[in-house]
DNA sequence: CGACAATTTCGATCGGCGTCGTACAATGAG
DNA sequence: CTCATTGTACGACGCCGATCGAAATTGTCG
């Protein structure tokens, strides 16, 4: 029949509907930054399992879905894994220089 | 007796102790970020008073408070009113862009 | 089909934070 | 000295969010 429509359609922003404060509250949590970091270090998707952060699995995918949600990370569906990217075009586009200053920054 | 310590010595941190995650969490609320926007706006000091945000004075004390803590903001005292500015030089140089890149955003 | 692997969803808990009102301290003017 | 001004300290309250474990969904492989 069709289809069971179960599958969460990953929902997320487009470029207008990015806001800074709501990229601020995303990156303002040690996990999410640290996942933007590795997200950025790889320069590649990188999906759910292989991201190293001290939370359990269900944890990383709330705070995926929050980075998703402030536009700050895509999300593509492959089989059962979903393959996670910095939206970085995007970000740079409307606010230069942001995403730069904070992965710059090591401490 | 001495002196009635009871003056609060405005703690701040030095440059080599701004955190980014701490700038981040300092900016991630809407009235700080309207705070910081007045400051950046204005250029020069501003008086607790003297900001428009839609919160009570104990309130805009604590924000300032938090901004200060997190060093995004430097306190001068003067009588009874304290000067607020924006750390600039500061976050310049341990985040180039990242301020830049927040006043930039218009949304 | 049946077992396993990758993630999400759900419900629950628990701490932190934004907010307020009031009381209080410090300073300057009359 | 008294009073007004400016800001802080303190306690309380309510809510949002970070976290977890367990169960469910989906796809892959034998």
């Amino acid at each position: 029949m069709a289809k069971s429509v179960t599958l969460p359609p990953i929902v997320m922003p487009t470029r207008e509907e990015i806001t800074v404060e709501g990229v601020l509250r995303a990156l303002a949590d040690p996990v999410r930054l640290a996942i933007v970091r590795q997200l950025a270090a790889s320069g590649t998707e990188v999906s759910c399992g292989a991201l190293t952060v001290p939370v359990t699995k269900s944890t990383i995918t709330h705070h995926l879905s929050i980075l998703r949600q402030a536009g700050v990370v895509a999300g593509r569906q492959e089989g059962t894994t979903r393959f996670n990217s910095l939206r970085r075009n995007d970000l740079d586009a409307l606010f230069p220089g942001l995403l730069d200053g904070v992965l710059a920054a090591q401490r």
